[in-house]
DNA sequence: CGCATATTCAACCAACTGGTTGACATTCCT
DNA sequence: AGGAATGTCAACCAGTTGGTTGAATATGCG
């Protein structure tokens, strides 16, 4: 897992993706649960789950049958950094965070996210 | 400009974007001085930039034959806040989030200096 | 005017992405 | 053993990306 910032913004620049780290926020989920929401084959999730977890943002072990994946935010943590770099957290945004926790959290299916 | 979550990420997923952040973190620039620590030609610059204008992550303001190109990193907001709702949502721990942005803050290795 | 400077546009290309489908390998359950 | 469930693999496809080159468009300068 290098996990370059290319390899995590770009794993991150994907709704689907962001979605599914939003999922696994809540709890560590097998690959068939993962992919229920969504309305695409799960081919096509397993690959976004490999995409991420080359991106080290997420790990997966084997049980059995089923292949649980885990959120790693650790891997968020380079990614950030450079991020703070631009000086835009200078105030520390406690605001927005707090939104963003009471929506996440009141609306975990932030699925429907559109542009 | 939209500035969503994907085109944002999916800007900084680029390592001659980045760069070129970085740069204007000094200062503004013309199209023409932007490109030119970089071994590709001009309009592929050109195109880069569209793409960090396209994102919100900087604007450009033509004046006569130059045209000048500004960071604007409040781009960078919603995305920094949505990555940092990860890793501290154990126990939603506020207290442990900013001392998380205060370490971040310290860190030396982003505070090449600014302005 | 005529030329250099600054930047974009258009066409093209190879490589990558995000999706599909069907076949395949494992593992669990009777 | 047989069958359903869990995932991945391989081939394929359309659309996007990141780069090139050469022409085009303004703009400033002498």
């Amino acid at each position: 897992m290098a996990a370059s910032l290319d390899t995590v913004f770009s794993a991150l620049a994907d709704p689907t993706r962001r979605a599914i780290l939003a999922m696994l926020l809540e709890d560590d989920m097998a690959v068939t649960d993962v992919a229920e929401p969504f309305e695409m084959s799960l081919a096509a999730i397993s690959k976004h789950l490999a995409v991420l977890s080359n991106a080290g943002l997420i790990s997966q072990e084997r049980r059995g049958r089923v292949k649980w994946c885990k959120l790693e935010p650790d891997a968020l943590r380079e990614a950030s950094v450079w991020m703070q770099g631009f000086g835009m957290m200078d105030g520390l945004d406690l605001d927005a965070f707090e939104r963003f926790l009471d929506a996440e959290l009141a609306d975990p299916s932030l699925l429907e996210e559109k542009e």
